[in-house]
DNA sequence: CGTTTCTTTGATCCTTTTCAAACGGTGTGG
DNA sequence: CCACACCGTTTGAAAAGGATCAAAGAAACG
């Protein structure tokens, strides 16, 4: 049951007919025969490796993509050569939606290890939407998800520090595995130190020196990639008893 | 052309029929007659006054909104009391779409001055989208941009310095006033250096010391509210020129 | 098995925050 | 219409949280 590591070939290909179902269907139930048509336009597509791009900022968009096994992560250009990574992505997730917009991707995306993706053109997506209330709903709620998302990682950027950022990151993940049938608090983590700091918009020695704390403190168990999470709660508190004492001046809004 | 400040009845009346037209439409070319549609939609609201809610996180999703005249900002809750203030809309920009995936608002949205919205039934909205393709893919573009520009504040506060932010927030600031037909080097702030401060996550010290700093290095000048840039240039150059010697670890990334 | 990359740890530096205080504009009530 | 109180802004001085620099140890890789 919560075996992620050996996946058969076999299994792979059941899968693939059910990625889309998990990651575009599942949450909000869509009538199993508009499944069979969703299904039909996905392609499938070979797996890729360790730092692989699925695509790349600047190219055309033509589909979403959703990731069938191991993960990804995207990251945009932020000027002079950096990078900020801007999310990672795990089975079942989404990837693409930012280039609806512009027709053109505005950021890369890389497997962060062996990885295989279903493909969905989203002109056909497109079409099949106008045809299905239902899907069309779906769409609209997973691309505001999205925006949810992103909203959740300006406030981590914008207000916590390094304790709380790491400790909301590890939640984060710890949830998001568990939404798919796998440990909650053992689990292994697919990208680096320097990656987590970049999303995080830290240094890498603080993420080291976070995860050593952390340990000290017996909220963590951390071997290299692989991460135990001993107290929830634990970092549940760090997340949320900061700044407890910071001036926040009041903000008289009145009802309109 | 350029007035911004005064503006009658009359042409608020005028402006509401065109609000979605210029927000929802125009961007992308919509059919006159479908524009006709979308319009017979669209509520009236009486105007909000400087720190009116126009919708508080939490509250039930029923609507999108459109800016017609002023101004608002949108603010996430951030633990404690505290908040982030995730954007500042001009007029012509759309409010709520954060809200379509949990059916209820993610966040807080307050007029910064005396403003005015139209209103956009979201079902009513969805209804229309599915019988107009190219309405429909309008929303997702709308969808997908919104996403874009959260990516771009996350890019801002993830690898950005207090200078770099100050000085994006202005061009972008001035690039979408300008795109409105107002002046793109002399305008008036309608949020305070605390909300500046908040969005960038910054101090307000650090805000009033870099807008004297770019006053003193004649790359603005500041008189309270009001801004004019003098050096536009100049700006651009704080933003692009930065982490020039930083060691950026070179992250192999073979082709697919 | 050597080379490279990733991670950890220590020491120092620096940007931005925090604390403190004064100034200025605005609005309200007398 | 003025006095007073309040909020927003500015400026200075001190403190702190991370970043940066430096270097060694541990895995991964070819």
């Amino acid at each position: 049951m919560k075996q992620s590591t050996v996946i058969s070939f076999e299994s792979i290909r059941v899968a693939c007919r059910h990625c889309t179902l998990s990651a575009l269907c599942l949450p909000m139930g869509l009538a199993a025969e508009d499944v069979e048509r969703l299904d039909e336009i996905v392609k499938r597509t070979r797996p890729l490796h360790r730092g692989d791009m699925l695509f790349r900022d600047g190219d055309h968009f033509r589909s979403l993509y959703v990731v069938k096994t191991g993960s990804f992560k995207t990251f945009a250009p932020s000027g002079e050569g950096g990078e900020q990574v801007l999310s990672f992505h795990l089975p079942g997730e989404l990837l693409g939606l930012d280039a609806i917009d512009q027709g053109e991707h505005a950021c890369s995306a890389s497997a962060l290890e062996t990885s295989a993706v279903c493909e969905i053109p989203f002109a056909r997506l497109e079409e099949l939407t106008a045809l299905i209330p239902s899907l069309q709903h779906h769409m609209y709620r997973l691309l505001s998800k999205e925006i949810g998302h992103d909203t959740d990682l300006l406030v981590l950027l914008g207000k916590k520090n390094a304790e709380e950022r790491l400790a909301a990151f590890l939640l984060d993940f710890s949830k998001r595995l568990h939404k798919r049938g796998l440990s909650a608090t053992d689990f292994h983590l697919s990208m680096s130190r320097h990656e987590i700091g970049n999303y995080l918009g830290l240094a890498v020695e603080t993420i080291s020196r976070l995860f050593t704390r952390f340990q000290e403190d017996g909220l963590v168990r951390v071997e290299r990639k692989h991460i135990e999470l001993l107290n929830l709660q634990g970092l549940e508190n760090l997340i949320a008893s900061s700044h407890l004492g910071r001036r926040q001046p009041p903000q008289r809004q009145q009802q309109t």
